[in-house]
RNA sequence: CGGGGCGUAGCUCAGCCUGGUAGAGCACCUGCUUUGGGAGCAGGGGGCCGGAGGUUCGAAUCCUCUCGCCCCGACCA
């Protein structure tokens, strides 16, 4: 991408309502415009990341054997009214009337609408179990939203809902989602501590939230430092084996971590003083198993084997994607600005041309740029030096490919890794070898 | 929802108290000089002072109502 011909409104100045890092550095690096309270527009460079996470979670979903599907935004009011959270659910559910006179929501949540599909579609236990995800806007009716994205009153989703036929097959649903989580996690580069949590307007019994450490969280949080350590790329637990599945929850259960709410300090004395992590938490995620909370009143059964109706299981897993753009800055960042991880950046690279217009710098960048063009972010701007600098370092792509007049013309270019400020002045048969 | 604050140029803000021709810096446009960490000089464009009523000869400024946004708290993927 040219920046000279992108929306990427980059401001010098931070805007006023700004007040965490995070929401300050969306808004200067121009991925987001604030249009209404708690509500954005996801301006180039920001719906690229949040695609890239989409297509993360999305990879991992599928492995998990979850199916991708799409739900719609609005729902009606029939469902809700059918599960009897038409009025549990309280304002925070935007409720919109129809030129019909007809009650719609904009869906917060959609356990109410996969059980209606559920129940149409899904006739034997033959067809059961079954987990089916989709990565939709959401709508709730915050009461103050804030911080940017992390607390936003629309925002992007992802939901999964598993249907089993017993409990043991829900709480192998529910372990094989947990460990799809944590791969994704980590695979967006930040850490996310599982946390035995309450259940909330969801409803059920057993629950975890992800919650990766930062200063401006909302809750206090307590964990094991041993749970950073974990690697769940190359653990070897496969998602077939109920027997893995079931090791890799011990193995998660084994060290302490809670949230202030459910904190045991006798317990917390146990944990050595050196591994104890103590400190502000955000939420990324929620996973729960409420079993038949959702399907019995909403008259969802199947054909048991032996004709008889079962009543099916069920659980739920979410995970905000559009506050973990916002959660990710806040776990990445310094004072010049954003650190993708590279799993998630824009772009790979920044290709800065320090002169444009110079023959030798156009020329090398152009080469450049024309090698891997979907990669790269091209400052090709009139700007200074100094501006394509402090904006790239404001960007936060992994990689800085600057072309200056000094080495354009001896075919030399210098590339910096904005993670580490690190430098180093190569070949260009080199230097993309090394970024690429 | 309770408490507090703010709406003036794209951004950050001054002006309001004490009414009298709408300002600064940055950004933007033109030209020249400059060119490896947010350049300099010169010129230029851009405002229904959130909106509606009112007071007044005259309102960004005073009064009333209203809308929007932000912060603190209780609540939350």
């Amino acid at each position: 991408m040219r920046l000279s011909r992108s929306l990427v409104p980059t401001l010098k100045q931070t805007p006023a309502e700004a007040q965490i890092s995070s929401h300050r550095l969306m808004l200067r690096a121009g991925l987001v415009r604030q249009t209404a309270s708690g509500i954005y527009a996801w301006l180039p460079l920001g719906l690229r990341v949040l695609n890239a996470i989409s297509a993360i979670v999305r990879a991992e979903q599928n492995a998990a054997g979850a199916q991708e599907m799409l739900m719609p935004t609005l729902q009606t009011a029939d469902l809700w009214r059918e599960s009897g959270r038409y009025d549990a659910y309280g304002p925070e559910m935007l409720r919109i009337r129809d030129r019909h006179e007809r009650d719609l929501v904009y869906g917060p949540t959609n356990e109410e609408m996969i059980t209606d599909l559920a129940r149409q579609s899904i006739q034997s236990y033959r067809e059961l179990p079954q987990t089916l995800y989709h990565i939709q806007w959401k709508f709730r009716d915050e009461m103050r939203p804030r911080f940017g994205v992390m607390r936003g009153r629309e925002f992007l989703m992802k939901d999964a809902y598993s249907f089993d036929l017993d409990y043991a097959g829900a709480v192998n649903s529910y372990r094989r989602m947990m460990l799809a989580y944590m791969r994704i996690f980590q695979r967006l580069g930040i850490r996310a501590i599982p946390m035995l949590a309450d259940t909330g307007p969801i409803g059920g019994d057993l629950s975890h939230e992800f919650i990766i450490l930062a200063p401006t969280g909302e809750s206090q949080v307590f964990y094991d430092a041993a749970l950073e350590q974990l690697d769940y790329l190359r653990s070897s637990y496969a998602y077939d084996s109920p027997a893995d599945l079931a090791n890799f929850h011990d193995l998660i259960n084994t060290y302490y971590a809670a949230t202030e709410e459910k904190h045991d300090q006798a317990r917390w004395a146990t944990v050595a003083q050196a591994s104890r992590r103590e400190g502000r938490g955000i939420e990324v995620g929620q996973i729960f198993y409420f079993g038949q909370k959702y399907s019995k009143p909403m008259g969802f059964s199947v054909a048991g084997p032996g004709g008889r109706p079962i009543v099916p299981e069920m659980g739920s897993y979410g995970i905000g994607v559009s506050r973990l753009v916002g959660a990710i800055i806040e776990a990445s960042h310094d004072d010049a600005g954003i650190i993708w991880p590279e799993s998630v950046a824009p772009f790979r690279a920044a290709l800065l041309n320090l002169r444009a217009g110079d023959a030798a710098c156009d020329a090398v960048c152009e080469d450049v740029y024309g090698r891997h063009p979907g990669a790269m972010l091209l400052d090709d701007r009139d700007e200074r030096a100094g501006a394509k600098f402090a904006d790239a370092d404001l960007l936060g792509l992994p990689w800085q490919i600057i072309v200056g007049p000094r080495g354009a013309a001896a075919g030399r270019v210098e590339v910096k890794r904005r993670a580490t400020g690190e430098r180093a002045e190569l070949s260009v048969h080199d230097a993309l070898a090394k970024v690429f």
